[in-house]
DNA sequence: ACCTAAGCGAGACGGTACGTCCCGTCTTCTG
DNA sequence: CAGAAGACGGGACGTACCGTCTCGCTTAGGT
């Protein structure tokens, strides 16, 4: 039968008790009974949802990450990509979520489970961006033979090369570098200014 | 004052156990005194020599390798290229020397002294990668006008990404992609007149 | 105002489940979940009943000595004996009846509730015993002087050593001991040569 | 090797915060981490001692008493009762003894390791028992053809049956009236040197 | 015949203790 | 003195279970 159901309030609880542990002291530094006691919660209660520390750090992540998760869609390609890379920076920037995310980074390279739970993550997020490379190539700003993977790689791959290797905040120029090197590299040139649309795909004159 | 030297054959020990111990059963997995027994050896022997089991891990990584730092260059802009991601992904690559630097990039991100260090250490590579592009502007292979430090950031940037948010192993046919995308961006047309090729993404036949 | 009365089907089942429960595994090995289980009961069924696990472990063995508890009245003092005896034997060898006395003796020694829940059982028996006694005296059986409670102990003491310190069972030979014992002791010199009681060791009355 | 040998600080430690705990809290009142704190010790230092709480407990009774084991014989019979009662109550009436002894009893009852352990402990204690019938036979005390095992069921019973049945400390009197009853029932009348008594065994002469 | 107070199954919840595990240190003895 | 052996303090882990508490649903009895 039914049972008396899952309070909703523990399980917001736990969450943001168990995210913010995780931030401020990683997954080693971190204990269950402290998670527990900052979420005003019982350790049973939080053992009664995950099975396990690291699947209760993975749900946290999860859920932050989730929240964040919007369809992009300004209606031209730059603007997608600017968005994109925006959303990513501030993610990233933010001191309670970027510092999770790291952990969780570093964390997934020696735990298969949180691995897992990670990949699940990036594949959403890279298939957000995907929609965005593919209704770029409908619309002719792309190429159509576009490698949509690699490109994910190429658009996202030097904010967190920033943030995660050379530990720099990424600056709005940076961001419109890459995003003028991704469409150099990658666009359709939309050759006169004036006529927006529907010009045939003409030799595309590369700076040298 | 001197005493009995420490033996050589402990040091050997210990890292092989501790590789084996990290490489069957992670870093969580792994326990010290797990270690000290396939070594042979007492936990004592162990912290005599590393005070903790990151550094352990971390020290054997470092010491399993002490080597891949020399000057790049085979005389090619896509050779060296191509050498600097292989060297690069080889490092990540190594269950132990990847662990070690992803770990160095996670504590630098909240530990200044780490961080120096750190990018003391991705400085010289770096250093070591302008000169290539230097040598290639010198060449005209590349853009004489080229920002040396965003390139670096372009070039280095996917490897990162895929070893540390995708963790999966990169192939060769990524890091030629990588180079194609590279050289079609940033180098200068090396054309053999007949071939014109106004297309961006076709790629240049491979030398060797 | 009424609502629904309480199940005696539930009774029931919590009582043998209860009783089954604690003669496995005792006071502190047993579980209410278990019990509640065992009787096909929530248990909030139980706590409805019972406000503890001590109240209900009381309870069942309550019921389950007070099953076996008839008056004695066989008209002969030894026939009284004897009974007296062979019923707590019966009691004592029941693997289970006899599993959860002695739990009860045993968590009674350390616990208040249990002691006295224990003390009331104990309690009735030994009046169903002096009473026996009383009827002797009033027939001319048994001193007139004797000391009802020590009697009591003298009479019952040697079937709990017997299993409790021992771990023996007891035979009827045994049975026949105490209660030549006893009556030899205790008893008032039957002089009328018709009652020798063909008893199987025939004891001589010995004057003190 | 040897390695670092179990410190008797730690012991003792150990020994006198569970016996605290246990004479303030009860078994189930007390707390194996508040044993530690109090010893201050930490719990793996006690659970490398003793497997369980119940054993923890047990242990330090038995320790806490590695005597009371000696010799009976003050020269004369009702001495001699008198001494092995009151060396019996003692033992069971120490909060600490008294409860492993029950421990033992109890457990005795279902578990062969056990059951044996006990076995031998209680054989000793009636061959000393056994030994003081013996000398009080020769001495012309007690009867000579004594049934000395049901003598010693007899004698002891009581006592037991007040502490695990009755849950009632032993009083002087309690004693004095059991070895009145057995003097009574199973002695010789040594008093009037009129009544010669056509015992058999008259002055009997005490081997050595 | 309906209404309603209570019983009931299911199971979540806050606590508390359990016994296990492992880290990094400390102590003892042996070679 | 280095090293093997292993005890130690500390502290987290995940489990178990108590007694309480919601849920919906069922079930009499009183009106």
């Amino acid at each position: 039968m039914a049972g008396r159901p899952r309070s909703a309030e523990c399980d917001r609880a736990i969450l943001d008790a168990a995210l913010s542990e995780y931030a401020a002291r990683g997954l080693d530094g971190m204990s269950v009974d402290a998670v527990a006691a900052r979420a005003g919660v019982s350790k049973a209660t939080i053992y009664r949802r995950y099975p396990s520390k690291v699947e209760l750090v993975a749900g946290a992540a999860t859920m932050a990450c989730e929240e964040s998760a919007s369809d992009v869609d300004t209606g031209s390609l730059r603007g997608d990509l600017r968005l994109i890379l925006t959303t990513l920076r501030q993610n990233l920037d933010d001191p309670l979520v970027g510092a999770a995310k790291r952990k969780l980074l570093f964390d997934a390279s020696y735990n298969e489970e949180l691995a897992q739970m990670h990949k699940d993550l990036v594949g959403r997020r890279r298939e957000r961006t995907v929609a965005v490379f593919q209704r770029a190539i409908d619309r002719g700003e792309l190429q159509p033979d576009l490698d949509l993977e690699f490109a994910c790689d190429v658009l996202g791959a030097p904010i967190f090369y920033r943030d995660l290797v050379m530990h720099e905040r990424v600056s709005d120029e940076y961001i419109e570098k890459i995003v003028d090197g991704f469409v150099a590299r990658y666009g359709v040139l939309q050759t006169s200014p004036i006529e927006t649309e529907m010009t045939t795909v003409s030799t595309p004159a590369r700076p040298s």
